[in-house]
RNA sequence: GCUCCCGUAGCUCAGGGGAUAGAGCAUUCGCCUCCUAAGCGAAGGGCCGCACGUUCGAUUCGUGCCGGGAGCGCCA
C-alpha cells in the first residue's frame, strides 16, 4: 500500500479527464503540513505546456476530486497548488487494512535474484573498525532486498588468497613456527609484523611475493599451510561476525574463486583481450568516452600471481555458474569505486555476463570512512587499528553502565542482554542514520544517548509499547477496532503509517539504509507525542481504549519490522 | 596535475526546480500523586561556500572559482 502512488494515479486520471498528461498528476508528501498532508505541484509545469493559469488548471482537477470520501479537503492555493487532507474515516481505515495484513501492506517487489558480497575480512587479519561499516550496511541492504521479496545471497567473500597469505606465511617460515599448532592470537600478531616487515626489507617482500605465487599455482606444502591458517582464521571470523549479528548464506573466500581463474583467462584470451605489458597481462579497459584516465586492469603481475581483480573476476563466473543471478551488489568501501569500474568493465568485455536473455548487473554501493572526532578515519589512541572486538566491547560495556542506572527492576543478566542489544543499536543506528555514501564521526556517547537519532531513542519507543502491550494482556484488555482520530497526535501518528512503504522502496532503490532510520524515528517521535498526551490502559471510555490499544499494537509492529530490517533487536527491558 | 564525491543552524546531518529550507544535539524555559521521564513540549539560532548562467521561479540544474575528502597498473 503506498498511499504517493495511490493518490499519485487518482490525481493524474483527473488530469487525463481535463485534457492533461497524466505526469502532472504526481503527489508528494506536504511541504506545508499547516495546510494539508499531501500536495501536487503538477499545474505549474503543465500551466507551462498548456499556456493557461496554472491556478485554473488546479481549480479544474481539483474540481473533479470533490465528493471522494478519502479527502476531508481539497484546496487550490496560489499560485498552482493543490493541497490535500485525508479524512480522518480514512486513515482509520487505512490503519485497519494495514493491521488486518500480515506484512502491514508494504510492498512486494518483482522478485530478482541477487548476490551481496558484503564482507571482505582477510584471513589472517582481525576484524578491525573498517569491516563494521561493509557488514552492517551490507546486512540491512540484505535484509531489505529479501523482505520486498527478492532471492538474496549473501557473501562473505574472504580474502584468502593474495599477498597477505604469502605475508603471513613467509613470516611463518622466517619464525620456524609450526603451521598446526598456531592460533588465532599468533595470527593476530603475525600478520602487521609481516606488513610492516615488507615495508623495511625488500628480499622479505620478494619471498612473500613468492610464497603468494606458489600458493596461487598450487603448491602442495604451501596449500597445507595455507589451509592451517585459514581454517583458524575462519572460526574468528564467525565468531566476529556472530558478535555483530551480521550472517551469511555462504563463507567463500577469493581460493574459492580459484578454479575459475583459468577459465577466465582463458575467456580473456580467446576474445583477444590480454596484452603483456611491462611482464605483466593486462586488459585494457579504457573507452573513448572516458574523462579520467583509465589504466589498463591488472590481470596477472610479471611473477605470475594473480591479483583481487583476477580473482574478483573468477568469483563473478563462479556466481553466474553457482546461482545466475540479475545483480551481484558490492558494498565496500568507496576507495574501491575505481577498482570495480575496472573490473566491471573487463567482465563486460568478457562477455561473461551474458546469461541467457539477461545480462547480469554488477553494482558497486561504496560508502564513506568512518572518522574518530579529529575527522580523521577511526583510530586507537595510540594512532593504530582498533580491533572490532575492542570496539563493540566498549560500546557494550558503556551500554551496561547506562543499564545499570536504569530503575527497572531486572537481572544481572537481563542487564547484560539488554546492554548488548544497546550497544549494537547504537553501533548500526549511529552508522546508518548517515547517508551510506557519507562519512561521518563515531561519538560513542552521543550514539548511546536516550536522546536524539539513536538506537537506544528507537529501542525505548518500542519497550514502552510493549510494557503497555503486556499490562493491557494481563488485564485482559483487548484491543478493538481503530477508531477515527480525535487529536492531532492520534491524527500524526496515523499520518505516519502509509508513508513507510514509499520510504522503503526509496531505501532499495538508493541502497540506503538511512531512508529506513528516518522514517522509523519519524513514527517514533510521533508515537512518543501520542503516549505522552494520551492515556491508554486508563481511558475511561471503552472503545476508546481498545482503539488505542490496537494503534499500539500496529506501531509495534511497525517499529519491529523496520528495526529488524536495520539488524536491530528489541529489549524486553530498559 | 587529472577524475569523482562533498560544502545547508554553534555541532552532526536530512531534503531537493515551486508555498514560511527541516530533524537531532547543544543552549534557555516548561511538563511525572498517573500506562517505563532513557520520555514530551516551547523558544532562540540560516546570504543552503562564492560568482555567473538557464528558468515565470534556483538552496536544488549548468559553468567557473574557493575550501574539504578520496582515487589515479604490479596491495586488497
Amino acid at each position: 500500500m503506498n498511499i504517493l502512488t495511490t493518490l499519485t494515479e487518482t490525481i493524474s486520471a483527473k488530469f487525463v479527464e481535463r485534457g492533461y498528461e497524466a505526469s502532472y498528476g504526481t503527489v508528494t508528501v506536504s511541504s506545508r503540513p499547516d495546510l494539508c498532508h499531501y500536495q501536487c505541484n503538477g499545474a505549474l509545469p503543465a500551466a507551462k505546456a498548456y499556456r493557461k493559469n496554472p491556478l485554473v488548471i488546479a481549480g479544474e482537477v481539483a474540481e473533479l476530486l470533490q465528493g471522494d470520501a478519502r479527502f476531508s479537503s481539497i484546496e487550490t492555493a496560489p499560485p498552482g497548488f493543490i493541497n490535500l487532507r485525508l479524512s480522518d474515516q480514512y486513515l482509520a481505515a487505512l490503519a485497519g487494512d494495514m493491521a488486518a495484513d500480515e506484512r502491514l501492506l508494504l510492498p512486494l517487489m518483482e522478485r530478482k535474484t541477487i548476490v551481496v558480497d558484503y564482507g571482505g575480512p582477510n584471513v589472517a587479519k582481525p576484524l578491525h573498525v573498517g569491516h563494521l561499516r561493509s557488514a552492517i550496511i551490507g546486512d540491512a541492504l540484505y535484509r531489505l532486498a529479501r523482505f520486498l521479496g527478492h532471492t538474496v545471497i549473501g557473501d562473505i567473500h574472504m580474502g584468502d588468497w593474495g599477498l597477505q597469505m604469502g605475508l603471513v606465511i613467509a613470516e611463518m617460515e622466517g619464525r620456524g613456527a609450526d603451521a598446526a599448532a598456531v592460533s588465532l592470537d599468533d595470527l593476530n600478531e603475525i600478520y602487521p609484523a609481516a606488513s610492516a616487515r615488507s615495508k623495511t626489507d625488500a628480499a622479505f617482500a620478494e619471498k612473500a611475493a613468492a610464497r603468494t605465487a606458489a600458493l596461487q599455482h598450487g603448491d602442495g606444502d604451501i596449500r597445507a599451510v595455507w589451509k592451517q591458517i585459514r581454517d583458524v582464521s575462519v572460526s574468528g571470523l564467525k565468531r566476529g561476525y556472530g558478535a555483530l549479528g551480521v550472517t551469511f548464506d555462504r563463507w567463500y573466500g577469493e581460493s574459492d574463486a580459484e578454479p575459475y581463474v583459468p577459465r577466465v583467462k582463458d575467456i580473456l584470451r580467446e576474445r583477444g583481450l590480454l596484452r603483456e605489458s611491462d611482464g605483466a597481462l593486462v586488459v585494457d579497459v579504457a573507452l573513448p568516452e572516458d574523462k579520467e584516465p583509465m589504466p589498463p586492469m591488472l590481470v596477472e603481475k610479471s611473477n605470475g600471481a594473480d591479483v583481487y581483480g583476477t580473482t574478483d573476476l573468477g568469483t563473478l563466473l563462479q556466481r553466474k555458474e553457482e546461482f545466475d543471478p540479475d545483480e551481484v551488489w558490492y558494498v565496500t568501501d568507496n576507495r574501491q569505486a575505481f577498482h570495480f569500474r575496472q573490473v566491471f568493465r573487463c567482465a563486460k568485455l568478457s562477455g561473461m555476463l551474458n546469461s541467457g536473455e539477461k545480462e547480469i548487473q554488477c553494482l558497486h554501493f561504496p560508502f564513506g570512512t568512518m572518522n574518530g572526532k579529529d575527522g580523521k578515519p577511526y583510530k586507537t589512541r595510540d594512532g593504530g587499528v582498533m580491533r572490532l572486538s575492542d570496539l563493540i566491547g566498549s560500546v557494550v560495556e558503556n551500554a551496561l553502565r547506562k543499564v545499570n542506572e536504569s530503575d527497572v527492576p531486572m537481572s544481572g543478566e537481563e542487564r547484560r542482554e539488554a546492554a548488548r542489544m544497546l550497544g549494537m543499536a547504537a553501533l548500526r543506528i549511529g552508522d546508518m542514520q548517515n547517508h551510506r555514501t557519507k562519512d561521518y564521526i563515531f561519538d560513542m556517547e552521543r550514539f548511546l544517548a536516550s536522546e536524539g537519532k539513536t538506537g537506544p531513542y528507537l529501542q525505548y519507543t518500542a519497550v514502552r509499547i510493549r510494557s503497555v502491550l503486556a499490562k493491557a494482556r494481563a488485564a485482559e484488555i483487548a484491543a478493538g477496532e481503530i477508531l477515527p482520530p480525535a487529536t492531532d497526535a492520534e491524527r500524526d501518528l496515523l499520518l505516519s503509517f502509509p508513508l513507510v512503504s514509499d520510504a522503503l522502496l526509496r531505501a532499495f532503490a538508493d541502497k540506503a539504509p538511512s531512508a529506513v532510520c528516518d522514517v522509523l524515528f519519524d513514527i517514533a517521535g510521533r508515537f512518543n507525542r501520542f503516549y505522552f498526551e494520551h492515556k491508554i490502559l486508563q481511558c475511561p471510555d471503552e472503545s476508546l481504549r481498545a482503539s488505542r490499544l490496537a494503534l499500539l499494537e500496529l506501531t509495534d509492529r511497525f517499529l519491529t519490522i523496520l528495526l529488524e530490517l536495520l539488524g536491530v533487536e528489541i529489549p524486553s527491558h530498559m
